[in-house]
DNA sequence: TCAAAATTTGAAATCGCTTTGAATGGCTTT
DNA sequence: AAAGCCATTCAAAGCGATTTCAAATTTTGA
């Protein structure tokens, strides 16, 4: 009683008078099936609101219709991944593709989620993100034999498909524009360690600053999750070397809130005291040209990375090779206010 | 070739020389099956990695073993989504369920959502989120027989499973207090009408303000999601208004960081000049402790109340009735730097 | 010691779909 | 008019698990 009993494709056959055989066929839009019998079945099955039963369909055809999208602790699961996620879910949306996202709290257990997933072959691949230098995640599913796009670029023997933005370039850009601007002391909080785009950054940094015959500070380089307080703390913490930081280099736009408190608790005025360019991943409720004053950032679309991703995946699915998929993006670099000459002396 | 052919039930029990049915039993813990045959079961599954494959199994069983996520939009994958997610995810994950989220642009793409979801039989339950005051999804959900938890509540014929939190009292609270320190003139910035929350909040600050025999200006309450952006505007322009206001009430921590520089553009000194008291529903990665001045607060961890809804689905699923599960939370009032006397004349 | 009961195992049906291989009937073709 | 072809349709065999019902084995009881 009470049990919800959708419509079996065995119901609809039977009130269309025809066997499951053809009106599957008629749905799957196979050939060898009268014109005007596929009309009477769609127009049926439209009417009764038939879909068939995912699980059965799944077995059936040995495809999950799903990917996967494994989240570790809190930190990833932050403004950057929700923006992310958006932007897979609206191509795959339009694909009928379902995402199963499951949360874990350590590597070991993110690890182990992949295995489970390989197993119960809940999907048919998965969205990895966030990797590192040589990223044991990608091995793994390498070795699970699970298809998945990187959200960035890692190191191991294989070839793997992956879209990254060019976050080298984008720093050294940046810096090179801080350094024209007069700026000799110039900070950078970069994410964590060991992630390959914390790396590629620190690359772009540093050319940047040997091109001019420049070393680099370690006091003036930190490592972290981008929260707002961390990068206040850090900051401040740097604000009150001397000579002090004429300049940030801040790795998200969380990370310039904090930096941008550091700054003014410290008396200081953002862009002409103190200058700032932020990494801005373009969060729809944190508007750089809307800040005060308004933020000069180097700009790239998370958003439209999880929409493309979303893409390759089902081209990789569909039998592209591996190697051939692989997208560096172009960041934008966006001068506003936030970021002017070095203040004399 | 290539396939991935993960072990299956039949390999399994060939290798250990039993039956399908016996394997079956030993490993779901039926109590008919011998109990050294059941260690030497457990121990080969373990050591083989065997998992049953999740389509026959959820055919053969007709549970999905998932929870259904709709998103409507961008705004509604904010930060705020991102952090319940992670509650919802972490109880999930140790009940071996998963989260099927998918995205929809629109109201009526939504329903389609859910009505796709009950057709092929892929969740077992959903979560409702930021519902409005009479929400045609809990009806629809209710037509569809699909079982859900509605964070939030709202009025349709039936009783419904909720969990909430008592954003009246916390209003009323927060005003009360900011009418205590003397300010008059207090704007409230509120999110889009229509939303049960939305509505709950303003009867906490109009109880509030008509209990000192104050009137509510309509000038000083503003509608919308919870950006800075917005925020900032509409903050700006009730700062225009003579008498200007003394203080606000902002509806999440993002509205906050709007009207703090709104406050700062306008040349005023938040906590003096103007106070605040903001809605924090405890982002990791913004803290109202760390903020300059420190933030008075609402506080409810809105993670929490994920984990805690996670739980409460599993209750209804083993059919604890619906009229039984109903929680609402208290919020926290925490008083910082941000809220002060109100200025003098 | 032997029937009856309890324990343990297995064969086969089932879940709802896709897909293979065969069957049906109407038209050409010779 | 018989043979051969198409164009359609269908019956039945999977997919990989659970579960019903029956069978085999062991234990118990008198």
């Amino acid at each position: 009683m009470g049990r919800n009993a959708a419509m079996r494709l065995k119901d609809l056959a039977e009130h269309l008078g025809l066997s499951q055989t053809t009106v599957s066929r008629a749905l799957n839009g196979y050939p060898e099936v009268n014109e005007a019998t596929r009309r009477r079945v769609a127009e049926a099955a439209n009417l009764l609101g038939y879909r068939p039963n995912a699980s059965a369909l799944r077995l059936a055809t040995g495809r999950a219709g799903a990917v996967g999208l494994v989240l570790r602790g809190a930190d990833e699961l932050g403004p950057h991944m929700s923006e992310f996620l958006s932007g897979v879910g609206s191509y795959m949306a339009s694909q009928e593709i379902d995402m199963l996202v499951s949360t874990v709290a350590s590597h070991q257990e993110e690890l182990a989620a992949y295995r489970r997933l390989a197993a119960s072959q809940k999907v048919d691949a998965v969205i990895l993100h966030s990797p590192t230098i040589s990223d044991e995640r990608a091995e793994l599913l390498m070795d699970l034999k699970i298809p998945f796009v990187l959200h960035g670029r890692t190191n191991i023997g294989h070839p793997v498909a992956w879209l990254d933005i060019d976050n080298t370039s984008a720093l050294e850009r940046a810096t090179s524009h801080l350094l024209d601007l007069g700026h000799r002391r110039i900070a950078l909080l970069n994410g964590v360690k060991g992630r390959t785009f914390a790396q590629h950054r620190e690359i772009g940094y540093r050319t940047a600053l040997t091109a001019r015959g420049l070393t680099v500070d370690p006091a003036l380089v930190g490592n972290s999750v981008f929260t707002d307080e961390i990068a206040f703390r850090m900051a401040q913490a740097m604000l009150e070397q001397r000579p002090r930081p004429t300049a940030f280099l801040a790795g998200s736009m969380m990370t310039a809130l904090g930096v941008f408190r550091a700054i003014r608790q410290a008396g200081l005025e953002l862009g002409s005291d103190v200058s700032m360019i932020a990494h801005d991943d373009v969060f729809p409720y944190l508007n750089a040209d809307n800040m005060y004053p308004t933020m000069s950032t180097t700009r790239s679309s998370i958003r439209q990375a999880g929409t493309r991703i979303a893409e390759l995946i089902m081209q990789i699915l569909a039998g592209k090779p591996l190697a051939d998929v692989h997208e560096l993006w172009p960041v934008e670099l966006v001068l506003r206010e936030s970021s002017g000459p070095a203040p004399k002396g």
